[in-house]
DNA sequence: AGTACCTACGACTCAGCGTAGTACGACGGG
DNA sequence: CCCGTCGTACTACGCTGAGTCGTAGGTACT
């Protein structure tokens, strides 16, 4: 599920915003020029795709982010430890390969952290 | 750098692969029937995106894949870890969280490996 | 009524991928 | 010497997704 430009500049509102979003909002705030319109079909997409919710408030909608940009990185970096079938071990080895050193150590601090209360888990 | 179905196919062909493979190579070990040249304008275009290295043998070309497949992924993940700008350590722990026991150990076994000697560090 | 704001929907452009055809050079068997 | 085989180079076309809007049609306030 690959973003565009706009698209990811547009979930960088979202989430850089306290709370639900209207169209206007978003499209004010971006740095580009762009018709109100352009804004609109953007969220749409993005809530077609499920990144975003859209919720009514009154005649407009508002728009939040889905989940947090984080749990999509998370996600997306789950995703491309899935394309190697076998091995994840030497991908994984090859990561931590390259990442620095401060993430080196947060790797290190969330491994160690007791299975961390996701609010994502209600299953179980 | 998304790649599409075919081209993917492609590369698990070259990576499966002992050796650098022929045009032919690929185009007869693919599962679906497609046109020679089709074979050849993917190779092409993966050469060009720097994916896969071609190098003359007689009148014709052999490819291999440029980087092994965990190296890619491994990339992938670097990628989608640096999509999100501030607060890279909440990003991982939503990573550890959602990989399995298997990778969790793996990664600590990575993380313990003194600096592995990359091939890939000649700078310095 | 008129204005202002919102949504719904269609339309157009551009790039990337899947797919392949055609043109053309090298090579080996009659 | 000519022809079919094999390989590359180049071009092309349809499809899909993203970026970008325009227009139409509601609703609400003055």
């Amino acid at each position: 599920m690959a973003l565009g430009e706009l698209e990811r500049a547009v979930m960088a509102q979202l989430w850089s915003a306290d709370g639900p979003l209207t169209v206007r909002d978003v499209h004010d705030h971006l740095e580009r020029e762009l018709a109100y319109t352009t804004v609109m079909t953007v969220l749409g997409r993005l809530a077609k795709k499920g990144l975003v919710r859209q919720e009514r408030d009154g005649k407009a909608y508002r728009y939040a982010a889905a989940s947090s940009r984080e749990q999509m990185a998370a996600e997306l970096m789950i995703d491309a430890l899935g394309d190697v079938g076998e091995d994840r071990t030497a991908a994984l080895v090859a990561f931590v390969d390259r990442v620095g050193p401060e993430e080196a150590a947060a790797l290190r601090r969330a491994l160690d952290t007791p299975a961390a209360p996701s609010p994502r888990s209600p299953e179980s």
